[in-house]
DNA sequence: GTAGCTTTGGAAAACGTTTTCAATCTGGCG
DNA sequence: CGCCAGATTGAAAACGTTTTCCAAAGCTAC
């Protein structure tokens, strides 16, 4: 069996109390006896039972990330900034995801809750106070690309909304007006405001939206809608898509059509996954900073945890910048 | 403060055995204080300390998953596969990763060992029974994607030898007779594995390997080491790169260079990573059943905890596939 | 030599739960 | 009416640790 404290006290001719000042130095201890117990210690491999300390009311030592998916470099490269803090600081990651419905989400919540000293939540189909409200109040917490408005919430957030202002205005000064845009998952946040984003781009150079095609995210999704875009009249000139897996998958279609991009339309998407600077053409997106996005939320949350923030709660607004490439030019 | 046991017991007026019996249903309880026990459960939203059922020898709940690195959609994969069925058994998971000595993974081992009831580790830089070695006796273990040569360990890999076997055969079918390999790592598993594959391909068909490049599994090395393959004399008419990601490095700078892909050299892959298929050239590939892989591992594991495996152990190789593409064409 | 202080070590409480053990109560049967 | 079996119930031990509280012992200063 593992060993206890019990076996090193016993082994060291000590009493446990002694064990314990000796190696959580919390009191003197004769210096010969410290040094019997540390040899036993050693020789046994002995270790404190996590259980143990955290029923004692001490840290657990883990963060919890709830994620939407976990599939997608996007969502890896969240986990990794915030992966290469927690194992620097010796604390571990519990990571859960998949919450379709509002009872799968919550019951994931509860069997993170006790088990982490506090958790970041990435949550696209519920606004932020819900999840709150659903979390015991002294629970640390911090939100990632999820819709916020209480002040009094940590979040995280990139400006989807003014990336796709932007690139809309991008589309808009290369002389095209008639620009579909291909949507999100309904009811996600990440998707609602990109397709804001679009609407107000358009709305500031007294545009109307003239194709708005639904779609999830998703390659499939993207080719199969490239019919519909072709049939469209008038034709759009540029597409942007609001994201770019989806882009990705307009630009299969669209070749497989046999239109050249971006001479015979444009596309635009939002990311900047690794592939889209290989694609051919070379993918024009907008940058999702989510590796900032996880470090800002993993330092946001230790600073609560240890109660090092000074009680600055309110949302981080992560700038997005254009990258701009071939399949607008 | 959160609710015990106590609380409850308190409030339905019973004792805290009897509350226990109720919720656990594990003796017969009067109906009259089962329903007030539950009420008084339900009203307070009472849940068990994991920790104090942690504490009495009870299962965590959790499993472990350790990873070379969490960046890339490969692992990403892999983790999804794994997600999916322990969310569906109520179970957490705890991802590790970034091992790059020995000291840093065994931290990270002693980190996760008592909060775990069993661990995935995927090694690529140590052998399954150095790792083994490492941990309890007692803990269940699976590893992935990991040398291993004692039977007695439970472990899943994916044929990368035979895979790279193949890919090789495949262009020396096409008439390829100086290939290229650009490396993965130096050390690491599934680039020895691969590279192994590459020389065994070879021998078989009486040819010896005329370059073989370092490079470490990124997009920039394949670019970088262009120059070099083109310098080579005699120039190879074929690249088989270690990993997906950097043939699509390569392919960026063969185009840079002015070469067609596979006119005038072809170029193959090893993952069947996203994008292996929207690249222009679409990517030939071996592909890795990353997904399959992060499932097979789970249910080892989970039979494994449960006791319900039987004592199987062993290794179970999954097989890879040629994934034949316009790149090699 | 003794009062008072410091250093040291051990016993025991506390954390939240399950489980074992013993006690009480109920009803049936002789 | 007395007794036994079975059904309910509660008290207490156990899990591994830290920490508080006491007691003992050594020391200093008078």
């Amino acid at each position: 069996m593992v060993p206890t404290i019990r076996d090193v006290a016993k082994r060291a001719g000590v009493s446990i109390s002694t064990v314990s000042r000796v190696l959580n130095g919390s009191a003197s201890v004769h210096e010969e006896k410290k040094a019997r117990v540390r040899a036993a210690a050693d020789e046994l491999g002995y270790r404190p039972n996590p259980a143990a300390l955290s029923l004692l009311g001490q840290r657990v030592g883990g963060v919890g990330v709830l994620l939407p998916y976990i599939a997608g470099d996007i969502f890896s490269e969240f986990l990794s900034g915030i992966d290469r803090i927690t194992s620097q600081q010796g604390r571990f990651l519990m990571v859960s995801s998949s919450h379709r419905n509002d009872a799968e989400f919550r019951a994931v919540l509860r069997g993170l809750e006790r088990r982490v000293d506090g958790l970041i939540v990435m949550s696209t189909e519920f606004p932020a106070e819900t999840v709150r409200a659903w979390l015991p109040a002294d629970l640390p917490l911090v939100f990632a690309n999820t819709e916020v408005h209480d002040p009094e919430i940590t979040a995280v957030n990139a400006d989807n909304r003014g990336g796709a202002f932007r690139m809309t205005e991008h589309l808009v000064e290369r002389g095209h007006r008639q620009i579909a845009f291909l949507k999100g998952p309904d009811g996600t946040y990440d998707a609602e405001e990109r397709l804001t984003g679009f609407r107000e781009g358009l709305a500031a150079h007294g545009l109307e939206p003239v194709l708005e095609l639904p779609c999830d995210f998703t390659l499939e999704c993207g080719e199969d809608t490239v019919p519909a875009i072709l049939a469209a009249d008038p034709r759009p000139t540029a597409v942007f898509a609001a994201n770019d897996d989806s882009a990705f998958g307009l630009l299969t279609g669209l070749r497989e059509a046999g239109l050249r991009v971006p001479e015979d339309i444009a596309i635009a998407g939002v990311d900047d996954s690794k592939f889209s600077q290989l694609a051919i053409p070379s993918l024009t997106t907008v940058r999702m900073p989510m590796r900032q996005m996880g470090r800002t939320a993993i330092e946001r949350l230790l600073a609560e945890i240890d109660g090092t923030n000074g009680g600055s709660h309110g949302l981080t607004v992560l700038p997005t910048e254009l990258v701009l490439r071939q399949s607008t030019a």
